[in-house]
DNA sequence: CTGAAAGCGCTTACAG
DNA sequence: CTGAAAGCGCTTACAG
């Protein structure tokens, strides 16, 4: 109790150099208000001349906040992930806290253990962007009593009883996806095929292909079956998409992209077989994410405030810690059509 | 001591229910083998029935092992960096640590308070990726006192003392870069340009560029400080210097991009102008990114094993904190020229 | 094999 | 304003 295990330098050091009371001198680490000056300027020295630096493990298990926060996505390799991680990053650094990342791969297998670990390890909120939640993984992720925050993700549960409980950032998917292939319309495009990605996910194919067909069907345009490919966000989802289509016998003349990533797939399997975009097929795009505007002709894309979705996450996370919210909120932020010379 | 605060049920609980010490509860827990099979199996039991899970924060308090790995980087939008970090999390995942991610931007501030931080979060090890590391940065590491793998940066030391206490993971920059315009050479290039990063970095630019021009000296060609273009691993870096270079007198044949997002982007500016790629102007890459099978034409390009990498750094710390290893190490990886239509 | 006790490094009422 | 003490939830010698 006397004798330091190590050369790290505890608070009970600075004390007993400083002459002052354990307590005290954790008073002026945390700027308590009643502490003489004196004392103060004492145990600050000191601190400075020992290198003191606060032990957070120690700390945390008395106030029961770890300053981190978790963060559960789906692949980081896609940059729209990888967007919304600059903003989630930038915010939490300025609010002083930290961010422990689990990426769960294309897979998304783990899922359950990443919330528990984040559960056990006593993370102050998690964060989950990825495919739709169950009922299951929501039970989880209320087990381990924190604050949620769900970015881009539908929350799917049968027991609508705990709706209420959840905190979520998202765009109309339905209205961008029918805004994208109205824009296709008015371009003159009439065959227009879909790129969409797990089949059934509440997340962003299914409410983004409700989208796709009330803007064909209000406009009297048919919806042909042989025309949508289901996938992944990914090149090659959108490759072997496009590839699937330009080899039917009735060819699409446009292609409605639900990601950025198939998009740009799409785009170089029409290049390899000779067919010019956009003159021989238009394309456009989902996510808004930079490479859209590298690709040539420039990606026309349905844009999503990716980094504001970070931050406003953050934000809506702090509110709960903090306590300055009480139920669910559900926040939906403003997509945008970015023209480029796809379509 | 005796009364619970909130429903977090503590192993004293589970102890107390299974009328045994609160010791041998934690050695069931924690799989020691002096426990008799009959508590063990009682104390098992009373966990699952009360839904025990261990408090990760006391553990650490107590053993000095937060079972997570601090990972500070660079820009996880460029893909180069989120590939590493895919092989990282497997390897993380699968020794069941969890890992604190910082990632800095590309402006890079904010390095000292993030190692600070790792340290006082008493992370088990630190792996950095990013810009060129000095000594100061170098003695903020040390100071950390916990295991450090550096991957694909250099360590520049002053202090050579120091030297012995780094572990990193590069591949031969140099050389790469060397057979990178050698390739171009080979294809019939003469006037070869050089897309590099931020200036003096010794961490990518200096070495590739000094391969750059091994390879065109010892070839007798012409290095024309007008073809050198300075910026950062980006898009926009790329996009610019082709502009640049389009727009002199005397017109380069071929570019050398020290990473794929510029070569990427050189590319577009490329046929945005006109030129043909490879009739007009060759173009090849650095890093092996999976955007740059996904370019039209396909981008050749000096692969890096991304996804070895990570793993590799995992490995790198587990040995360090288990102790397997002593003094530093260098590991070097294999790169590989992957041959696209680009050139 | 097992329980009681000390201790990891802090914070926070509590009594002065 | 201040110090001594209790306690956060574990683990780990220690003595039996």
């Amino acid at each position: 109790m006397e004798k330091k295990t190590d050369n790290t330098v505890r608070l009970q050091d600075v004390a007993k150099k400083a002459s002052v009371g354990v307590g005290t001198a954790s008073r002026v680490l945390n700027n308590h208000p009643n502490v003489s000056e004196e004392k103060r300027k004492r145990v600050l020295e000191v601190m400075e001349e020992m290198g003191y630096r606060p032990n957070f493990v120690a700390r945390s298990l008395k106030t029961k906040s770890t300053k981190t926060i978790g963060l559960i996505l789906m692949d980081i390799t896609n940059p729209f992930y990888a967007d919304i991680l600059r903003g989630i990053q930038d915010e939490v650094t300025k609010a002083d806290y930290s961010l422990i990342l689990t990426d769960l791969g294309t897979k998304g297998n783990h899922l359950p253990k990443a919330i528990e670990t984040m559960g056990d390890k006593k993370l102050d909120g998690i964060i989950y962007i990825g495919n739709q939640v169950d009922d299951d993984s929501a039970q989880l992720f209320l087990d381990t009593r924190r604050p949620l925050v769900f970015v881009s993700t539908a929350v799917i549960l049968v027991n609508k009883e705990l709706h209420d409980d959840f905190f979520s950032i998202e765009i109309d998917n339905e209205n961008g996806a029918y805004e994208g292939v109205m824009h296709l319309i008015h371009r003159g495009y009439k065959r227009i095929a879909l790129i969409s990605g797990v089949k059934g996910d509440q997340n962003s194919s299914v409410p983004r292909m409700k989208g796709y067909k009330n803007a064909l069907e209000e406009k009297g345009l048919h919806i042909n079956p042989q025309w949508i490919h289901h996938g992944e966000h990914s090149f090659k989802t959108g490759y072997e998409g496009m590839k699937g289509f330009l080899s039917l016998s009735k060819v699409p003349d446009a292609v409605f992209a639900i990601s950025d990533m198939a998009a740009i797939g799409a785009m170089k399997a029409a290049f390899e077989l000779g067919y010019r975009i956009p003159e021989d097929i238009g394309v456009i795009g989902f996510d808004g994410i930079t490479h859209s505007a590298y690709t040539h002709p420039t990606l026309t894309t349905i844009s999503q405030p990716r980094y504001e979705m970070g931050t406003k996450a953050i934000q809506l996370m702090l509110d709960q810690i903090e306590g300055r919210v009480q139920k669910g909120r559900r926040v939906l932020l403003d997509y945008r059509l970015v023209k480029g010379g796809s379509c």
